[in-house]
DNA sequence: ATTCTGTATACTGTATACAATATGGAGTCG
DNA sequence: CGACTCCATATTGTATACAGTATACAGAAT
């Protein structure tokens, strides 16, 4: 017997609503007004405000009781605070997940050339970093993890995305994924693990500067 | 001017059902009537679902489409992986707390002495465990870190509860306290993260064999 | 007796209605 | 010209209504 698994709409709704904001249609700090936001999307705003709170808990938007919500601030503080949780996470799970086979070797290293290959349009670029992190952690157990470091990502794809968008400058990171993947080869996990940290930090270190001197 | 924050229901439903939860009212994998719970509240399920939709995304409850909500049920596999998660983010946030001035180590002190002198009754002896790991962190400026770890720790909370009220055993950790206060005296802050990784993982080292065991 | 089937009921998921507060603008006074 | 008050409107927060699915039970068939 097959299960067939009826999708309540708050699911579909918060990802239609977590791609305008990561895409930045949703600017941040900027509001949300709940009934146009609804019929725009075609439905009610009882499933709207369920995916709307669940993006508040999950740090995409703020709320203010009476004022609804807008769409969460990025500061340096904030970035300075994510990224180090992001890399502390991803890399728990990246050391209790088994090294790739061949198939997953192969499949990392086709994102990765895809990535170095659309590096000018930072969109695309975007899609394939964050597909490689998935990827790498694809076979990791710990469901926890996942969900959390998954958020964590999509946080700081929206930090990204807006200073490439601002500044026109995009880094990319091929390199240091081929590193990562080399140290897995050789079995070398707390080096993979202490690259991969290195590879948000270096985001981080071309953001910081950004974040402090463009939005005072 | 003074700015009154009206709260919405939300707020205060979520600290009534993670109550019941959290005291075992609600059991690990019993079920959620709506209507019945709202009723007994006094708001409507509108409010109600907001707050379980919530403690969903927190990991308290799961939901199936069309069933409504459970609590999480409590398992060897989730708490191997919960606590990990919780040590290193109260590592993190303890990393980049301010040492305890002289009024804060008094708090602390004085806590831990509570602790002891309720260390045979559970609820009470699981209160001010919790207040005293809050009350480590307060200095702490990190908001995220703040509430993710807070969040965990109420999880970590769910699964003490159920093991000493099945178990009848109590285990308090008074002396891994003083340990870490001495070592932040010291500022050998290296040291206490170190400690208040030990002092969960003694927890856990507990529920391991009883979550096992007990519950196949 | 047991399993299956049909039906009544309960409950969830979503939409809509309602009440209260926040927002914005016209008019007034300084 | 600017600040303030008052009012109309828009929008949120909460309650209720409704539709469809899951659950439970009674009766039939084996």
């Amino acid at each position: 017997m097959i299960t067939i698994a009826r999708a309540p709409l708050r699911r579909e709704v918060r990802r239609v609503v977590l791609d305008r904001i990561l895409r930045g249609e949703i600017p941040p700090g900027g509001g949300i007004n709940e009934s146009e936001l609804a019929t725009d999307i075609g439905v009610s705003r009882t499933p709207l405000r369920e995916a709307l709170l669940g993006l508040e808990r999950e740090g995409f938007l703020r709320s203010e009781t009476g004022r609804g919500f807008f769409a969460a601030a990025l500061t340096a503080e904030d970035a300075e605070e994510l990224y180090p949780i992001l890399w502390t996470l991803e890399g728990l799970a990246l050391a209790s997940t088994p090294s790739p086979n061949a198939a997953r070797k192969a499949e990392l290293e086709r994102i990765n050339a895809d990535l170095a290959r659309y590096e000018r349009i930072p969109e695309r670029a975007l899609d394939f970093d964050r597909l490689w992190h998935d990827t790498l952690l694809a076979a990791c157990p710990k469901r926890r993890l996942l969900t959390m470091t998954e958020v964590l990502k999509d946080q700081a794809r929206r930090y990204e995305r807006a200073y490439m968008a601002d500044s026109g400058r995009v880094f990319v990171s091929t390199r240091q994924h081929e590193e990562i993947l080399e140290a897995l080869e050789k079995d070398e996990r707390e080096k993979a693990v202490r690259l991969l940290e290195t590879n948000w930090r270096v985001s981080l270190d071309f953001l910081l500067p950004w974040l402090r001197k463009a939005r005072p």
